[in-house]
DNA sequence: TTCAATACGGAACATCGTTCCGTTTTGCAA
DNA sequence: TTGCAAAACGGAACGATGTTCCGTATTGAA
């Protein structure tokens, strides 16, 4: 927990240079600060507003993510992970079912606060092409986990497909959040949730 | 098919003036060229941009359009109701189901072109407060009219509710419209219009 | 301790929404 | 037709925001 983003090496023939420190610290003020502020101001809050928050300038922001949207992607990226290795410790931490409900509870938050995902996935921006793939790599598998597990415990019905869910939950609630659609968007979700009993095989 | 807008005189006591010559041509104008640049550049194109194509001064846009999403909300408004007074003219047109999807197809060829439209909902601003609203007041009957024909005659089954199907297709459209999940898109409405003829009660 | 590489900070620039105001157009009436 | 006040116009100017640039400070290895 205590360690926030390192660079990555992936592969490379010799290892590049290490990460200077004042570089990661930088960085991890960075997400952190972004991360709060996209939160309560949304993705649209001024670049100077975050690097303030960071305590740092915004020449740094800009020599970390050459663009904007690289930084909102940056953002999204460690969120997705976060979510995703949640997963995992539901899965220790509760019986099968249950697991599942407060797993897809979470996905509901992280979706629900992202105010202009929607609109940034769909901005056409090459910073953010990347995201479906990343939230298909890791969201997907950590939801067909607990899928199976729900299904093999004969609490949930085996004919969904996590990848057809996590789209569903998405498309529900990024095009309203906190219209009063908002409440209907809910009542969709809690009934896809009641459906997945449906049909299920109690062993 | 000549007149483009008119400024409404909705039961004043005296008629205010008339509108001067001058200010409904650049109106005119106006709403023509952000529909064109809207469509072609999505409506986050800049004022000055859509000013130069109408041959007008910002001044004079902000003039007509107090906010930049006034002028966005206006063309929204006139294009729903040309959708809207569509309806009419296939219902005379052609029989009642070909009338149907041929107006389902021109809503899907209204939405799938609003770039940004649904982050234009849902940014807050209160310039789009009364889009819904009108959608419901234009297109929802309009939807109902050719979905009571076509069940009269037989051709889709009567539990459908015009509000949830616009809502449906609008929903599939505005969250994808040009990238690959737009295929899918494409296959949920088809499937939406094939549900449409289960259960039909041909007479 | 030295010093070259790296990273930092923030002024400066370009673009965009919006405001302001001097100038032009319009339509009514003399 | 001409005069004139109201209405509308055009575009320079302002403030906010994304992005770039470059002189200065920090870091870590020798």
């Amino acid at each position: 927990m205590g360690d926030i983003a390192q660079v990555g090496n992936s592969g490379g023939a010799k290892p590049d240079r290490r990460v200077r420190a004042d570089a990661q610290r930088s960085l991890d003020a960075l997400l952190q600060a972004a991360k709060s502020v996209f939160a309560t101001s949304g993705v649209d809050a001024p670049v100077r507003e975050i690097a303030e928050k960071a305590g740092v300038g915004v020449g740094t922001v800009y020599r970390h993510f050459p663009q904007r949207s690289d930084l909102i992607a940056a953002v999204f990226r460690r969120e997705i992970d976060v979510c995703a290795e949640a997963a995992a410790a539901l899965a220790e931490g509760y019986p099968p079912g249950e697991a599942l409900d407060r797993w897809i509870e979470r996905y509901v938050g992280f979706i629900a606060t992202k105010r202009g995902l929607a609109a940034a996935l769909h901005s056409g921006d090459t910073a953010y092409a990347g995201l479906p793939a990343h939230r298909d790599e890791r969201l997907v598998p950590a939801l067909r986990g607990l899928l199976e597990a729900a299904r093999d415990a004969g609490e949930v019905r085996p004919d969904i497909d996590a990848r057809d869910l996590l789209n569903a939950i998405g498309s529900l609630y990024m095009t309203v959040h906190d219209e009063p659609g908002a409440e209907g968007a809910r009542r969709m979700v809690a009934l896809l949730v009641d459906g997945l009993r449906h049909g299920a095989a109690p062993k």
